[in-house]
DNA sequence: ACCCAGGCATTGG
DNA sequence: CCAATGCATGGG
């Protein structure tokens, strides 16, 4: 099997990381964590690369895994996307400084020492996926993104595991409205998911235009399409572009989590917790936010799973 | 049977 | 310009 190895950075947790993509549930949307190895489908123009990642024998890396037939030229893009994917490009030093003068949040996030800021494949999949996450709990958007991935996105039977890549904006713009109902989309997140489909088919939402802009401008330039307000722009920089900086004030279990961490749970405005976050965590807001996230996914995972597990 | 959940657009003051 | 309202769905 054609493998190439890559060198990661440090600090990095492996098993850490890859359990934050798929949202320490073993699966969320295209990306799968099983059995210590991290599999991930990536497109590659019109073919799609079912990339298998593991930890190095040696410890010192990462290797990279594609099916028979891939060429080398395959892996060196599987190896750039994989690295992207788990964040391994971000430069943690600056937040861990930080987190030694903030002893609150160094505490609460003790136990991600290493963990990396992942990131979507494309700026799409992290529009669609925060549309799917608006309003609504999170066992209900994964039940609904888990789902239209399944539905819509494109099969790569490979390593032995059904994956799937991510549907791709053509897939999701040619699909008929009543078919984006049924992945339990509302009215108004099938019109949203649909339009931003449309958007970037025609590049009024591209990736490269959106990765030379300044955080501020990306979100007004963003919230101009219907269905995108400033959470779901602020959510796609964090995801798809990996910025360092961006925090989603209007974000109701950011607010709870600082409420209780910050404020003795007393409730907290938007405008509050902007202003927390500025003072605070400056330049690392988009960090904090992620490794506090993954705070809340761990424990609401291990409460699903851990003390009783009556099975 | 309610009520809430990692918002948004629309409407009405 | 700010406040109120409907929306769809699964879990508590």
């Amino acid at each position: 099997m054609p493998a190439i190895s890559i060198t990661t950075p440090k600090p990095f947790d492996f098993d850490l990381t890859a359990s934050h993509q798929t949202h320490y549930r073993g699966i969320a949307g295209a990306d799968v964590y099983e059995g210590g190895v991290y599999y991930r489908a990536l497109r590659r123009g019109s073919r799609v690369l079912v990339a298998a990642v593991s930890e190095s024998s040696g410890g010192r890396g990462l290797d990279v895994s594609l099916e028979d037939g891939a060429s080398d030229s395959d892996l060196a893009y599987a190896a750039q996307a994989v690295a992207g994917l788990l964040g391994l490009d971000a430069d943690l030093s600056g937040f861990y400084d930080t987190l030694t003068a903030d002893p609150v949040l160094a505490r609460t996030v003790a136990s991600l020492h290493g963990l990396r800021p992942t990131r979507t494949e494309n700026v799409f999949e992290a529009l669609v996926v925060a549309v799917i996450g608006q309003q609504i709990s999170g066992a209900v958007a994964r039940v609904i993104r888990d789902l239209l991935v399944r539905t819509f996105g494109t099969p790569a039977e490979a390593h032995g595991h059904a994956l799937f890549a991510f549907p791709t904006p053509h897939v999701l713009a040619e699909a008929g409205h009543d078919e984006l109902r049924a992945m339990k989309l509302s009215n108004r997140k099938a019109e949203y998911i649909h339009g931003i489909a449309i958007k970037t088919l025609d590049g009024t939402i591209n990736d490269g235009h959106l990765a030379g802009l300044e955080d501020e401008e990306a979100v007004e330039e963003l919230v101009k399409c219907r269905g995108i307000g400033r959470w779901t722009a602020e959510w796609m920089l964090i995801r798809a572009l990996g910025r360092p900086d961006v925090m989603p004030a209007g974000d109701l279990a950011l607010k709870r989590v600082v409420s209780q961490l910050y404020f003795d749970g007393a409730d907290i405005t938007e405008s509050q917790l902007a202003d927390f976050g500025r003072e605070r965590w400056s330049p690392y807001r988009g960090l904090a936010t992620t490794y506090l996230f993954s705070h809340l996914r761990r424990e609401r995972a291990q409460n699903e799973t851990g003390p009783d597990a009556a099975v």
